[in-house]
DNA sequence: CGGATTTGACCCGCGC
DNA sequence: GCGCGGGTCAAATCCG
C-alpha cells in the first residue's frame, strides 16, 4: 500500500493565510471531530488553528452536556418557590409545584455547596435560601428535557416519603443515568460534527460549481470574441487559457471532462474496466454540457480512467479542429507541488494506490502514478517523481515533484484538506482566466500575491505544457520578512537548508530553475544561474557558510577535487544531456563563482552518473561553465 | 489470503 | 505510416 512516508513541509502560516483566498470555505479544515487525536504532529498546528471554528461550531451545536446542570438549577429555583409553602404565592402550575416538592437532589445539593450555595436535602429552610441566588439563571433554557423523567419519579418519591438511604441510592442511580446521558450526548455531538462537516463539504462543492458555472456563462461570450482573435493571430496558448475557464467550471475533473467529451463515444478498445473508476459511483452530480444540466454519475459513463488525466483523452477526440471543438478541448489543470522529500511519496493526508510506473525520457528517476483510494471512484490522481537535478547536485537533498489532478469526491481528513485546498485553489487560480499569458511560463504576481502571499517565488504557472500547470515550490524558504521561520510546523528533511545560507539559496534556486525546465522541456533552451540572481535572498541569509558549517573547509577541498575529476565532468554532462534530450543547442550555463558557499553543489555526484559533460572555466577563474555535449560526441 | 506493488504490454496522440 | 513517449491496464508478485 502506498502510504505517504515522506516529510512534506508546508508552512501552515502560508496555508492559513492562503485560505483566506480560497473559494471554498476553509472551515472544513476544522470540522473534523478527531482533531485532538491527530497523530502526525506536523498537522497539529492546523488542527489548533481550526479550533476556534470548532469551538464556535460546538457552541452552536445542539444542547451539550454543559447546559443541563443549569436547567437543574432552574428547577431547584422552582422547587424552592414551591417548597416555601407558607410564604410563597408562586403562580407556578400545580405540576411544577409538585415537582419542586421533591427533595431528591443530593448530588446537586453538593454541587450547589461547591458553588457556594449550601443546600441541605431535607431542610426547607435551606431550600428557601438556595432560591434567590440561582434565580439569576432562571431564564437559561438548555433545550433539554432531561428533567422530565426525573421529576416524575421524584414526585412519587416525595409522595411516598422515602428515606435518605433510598434517596442516596436513587441519587447514585440518577448520576449513572445522567452520566450515560452525557456519554450519549457526547457521541451525538460527534455525530453532529460529522454531519456538519459533511454539510460543509457539500456546500463548498456546490458553491464551487455555482461559481465556476456562473463564470463559465460570463466568459462564454468573451470566448466567442476571443476565438476570432485567435483565428487571426493564432494565439493558441491564449485560447488554451480561456478554455481553461470551461475546465474551471469543472474545477474538478468531473465537469470538465463531461463537457469536453459529452456526446462523443470513446473509441478506446479497452476492457470495460476502464470505465469503472470515474463513473461517480457515489452518485455525484456531473455536469453534462450537451444536456445543459447535471446528470447522475451512474448515467455518465462515457468517460474513461482518465477522468483525472483528461488531456490526452481530450486529444483522442475527433481530430477535426473547428473552433467549437477546440472549445470543447479542455485540458485540465494540474497542480505540481515541489517539496523536499527523501521518500517517493509525500504525506499529504490521502491514501494512494500506485497503479503504474514509467521511466520518463530524460529522467532516470521513474515517475510513479497513483490514484486516490480513499473513496471508490475518486478521480484524483497524482504523479510523483524526483527532481533529477536535485539528485545530481544535492545528493542528500532530494526534491520530489508531485503533480495532482482532479478534485476529491469525498470528505478529506484535515491533513489532506490542507494540500487539497492548496492545490484546488491553485488550479482555480490557473483556470480563472485572470492571468492568461501568451506564452508558456510566467510568474504571476496575481497568483503569487493571492495564493501564496508569503513568497514571491513559490508559484509558477505554465500554460505551454500539455496541461496548464501551477507549480507550488515548497522547497524554498519563504520570505523571512513576511514569514518568520517556523520549523516546527513542517519539517523538511534537510536541516542544513535553513542553517547554511549557501545551501538555502542554492537549494532554493536550482530546483526552481531546473524543475521548471523539466516541466518545459520543449521550451528548454538554456539556463543560467548566478549568485547574483537573488541578492536579497542571500542578503537575508546572514552568516556565511564557513562560519556556520564546520565542514566548510573540507567541503571546499572536496569540491575542488570533485570538480577536477573527469568522471564528475562526464557524469554531470551525461545527466544534463539526458535531461534535455541531447539537443544540440542546449548548453546549460551555470555560472559558479569560486565562492566557498557553493561547494555543496558538487558533492557526491560521480557516483550517480556516467555520461559526459564538459566544464569550462573562464580565464580569470571567476566562472565555471557546464556545457552539455551531444551524446554522440561527448 | 487479501490488498498493495511491480512490471511488461497496450493504447493513443503526436511529430516526423 | 511509423516510431516515440506518456499514460494506463492487468497479471504476476510481494507482503503483512
Amino acid at each position: 500500500m502506498a502510504k505517504g512516508r515522506g516529510v512534506l513541509s508546508i508552512d501552515s502560516d502560508l496555508i492559513s493565510t492562503t485560505s483566506a483566498f480560497f473559494l471554498h470555505n476553509p472551515t472544513v479544515l476544522n470540522s473534523f471531530p478527531d482533531q485532538e487525536n491527530i497523530v502526525n504532529p506536523k498537522w497539529k498546528q492546523l488542527a489548533t488553528t481550526g479550533r476556534q471554528t470548532m469551538d464556535a461550531t460546538s457552541a452552536r451545536s445542539p444542547p451539550t452536556t454543559i447546559q443541563f446542570p443549569v436547567k437543574l438549577i432552574n428547577t431547584n429555583d422552582a422547587r424552592d418557590d414551591d417548597d416555601d409553602e407558607d410564604d410563597d404565592d408562586s403562580s407556578l402550575p400545580s405540576d411544577n409545584r409538585r415537582r419542586t416538592v421533591i427533595d431528591e437532589m443530593d448530588f446537586f445539593a453538593r454541587k450547589k455547596h461547591d458553588d457556594g450555595y449550601p443546600i441541605t436535602n431535607n431542610s426547607t429552610d435551606d431550600l428557601k435560601d438556595s432560591g434567590s441566588p440561582a434565580g439569576l439563571e432562571l431564564n437559561v433554557n438548555t433545550g433539554l428535557n432531561l428533567l422530565t423523567t426525573n421529576t416524575s419519579s421524584d414526585q412519587s418519591m416525595v409522595d411516598d416519603g422515602i428515606s435518605s438511604n433510598m434517596e442516596d441510592k436513587r441519587a447514585k442511580s440518577e448520576v449513572a443515568v445522567l452520566q450515560a446521558e452525557v456519554e450519549r450526548m457526547k457521541v451525538e455531538n460527534l455525530r453532529l460534527k460529522d454531519m456538519l462537516n459533511q454539510v460543509n463539504s457539500n456546500y463548498n462543492a456546490l458553491q464551487m460549481h455555482l461559481v465556476t458555472l456562473t463564470r463559465d456563462q460570463k466568459s462564454h461570450h468573451k470566448n466567442k470574441q476571443h476565438d476570432d482573435k485567435i483565428k487571426n493571430n493564432g494565439m493558441v496558448p491564449r485560447q488554451f487559457m480561456d478554455l481553461g475557464l470551461v475546465a474551471a467550471a469543472g474545477d474538478t475533473d468531473d465537469l470538465s471532462l463531461s463537457a469536453s467529451e459529452g456526446g462523443r463515444s470513446r473509441d478506446r478498445s479497452r476492457s470495460p474496466g476502464n470505465n469503472v473508476e470515474n463513473t461517480n459511483e457515489d452518485g455525484a452530480l456531473v455536469f453534462d454540457q450537451d444536456k445543459k444540466g447535471f446528470a447522475r454519475g451512474a448515467d455518465h459513463r462515457e468517460d474513461s480512467p482518465g477522468q483525472g488525466w483528461a488531456s490526452n483523452k481530450v486529444a483522442r477526440l475527433n481530430p477535426a479542429k473547428t473552433i467549437d471543438q477546440t472549445e470543447a478541448t479542455i485540458r485540465k489543470a494540474r497542480v505540481s507541488v515541489r517539496a523536499r522529500s527523501e521518500d517517493a511519496m509525500i504525506s499529504d493526508g490521502c491514501q494512494w494506490r500506485k497503479y503504474g510506473q514509467k521511466l520518463a525520457k530524460g529522467n532516470p528517476c521513474p515517475r510513479a502514478y497513483y490514484r486516490c483510494t480513499m473513496a471508490a471512484g475518486c478521480p484524483v490522481r497524482k504523479q510523483a517523481c524526483f527532481l533529477f537535478f536535485s539528485l545530481i547536485i544535492f545528493e542528500d537533498r532530494t526534491i520530489l515533484i508531485t503533480t495532482y489532478e482532479g478534485n476529491h469526491n469525498h470528505p478529506l481528513p484535515p491533513a489532506a484538506m490542507a494540500m487539497a485546498s492548496t492545490t484546488s485553489s491553485a488550479a482555480r487560480m490557473l483556470l480563472s482566466g485572470s492571468m492568461s499569458s501568451a506564452d508558456g511560463l510566467l510568474n504571476s504576481n496575481f497568483l503569487t500575491r493571492t495564493l501564496l502571499p508569503c513568497s514571491s517565488n513559490l508559484a509558477t504557472i505554465s500554460a505551454s505544457a500539455p496541461f496548464p500547470t501551477v507549480t507550488l515550490d515548497l522547497t524554498q524558504n519563504p520570505n523571512p520578512l513576511q514569514l518568520p521561520k517556523q520549523p516546527t510546523q513542517f519539517q523538511f528533511p534537510f536541516p542544513n537548508a535553513t542553517q547554511d545560507p549557501a545551501n538555502a539559496s542554492a537549494t532554493a534556486l536550482l530546483p526552481q530553475i531546473f524543475g521548471q525546465a523539466l516541466y518545459n522541456q520543449s521550451k528548454f533552451s538554456g539556463l543560467q544561474m548566478s549568485q547574483d540572481m537573488e541578492p536579497n535572498r542571500l542578503g537575508q541569509q546572514s552568516q556565511p557558510a564557513s562560519q556556520q558549517n564546520p565542514l566548510a573547509d573540507s567541503l571546499a577541498a572536496a569540491t575542488a577535487a570533485i570538480a577536477a575529476d573527469p568522471n564528475f565532468t562526464a557524469a554531470l554532462a551525461a545527466a544534463i544531456t539526458s535531461i534535455i534530450g541531447g539537443a544540440h543547442q542546449n548548453n546549460i550555463n551555470i555560472k559558479v563563482k569560486p565562492n566557498p558557499e557553493r561547494e555543496e553543489i558538487k558533492l557526491g555526484v560521480h557516483s550517480f552518473l556516467k555520461l559526459p559533460v564538459q566544464i569550462w572555466q573562464s580565464r580569470k577563474g571567476e566562472e565555471k561553465r557546464l556545457v552539455v555535449v551531444d551524446k554522440g560526441t561527448a
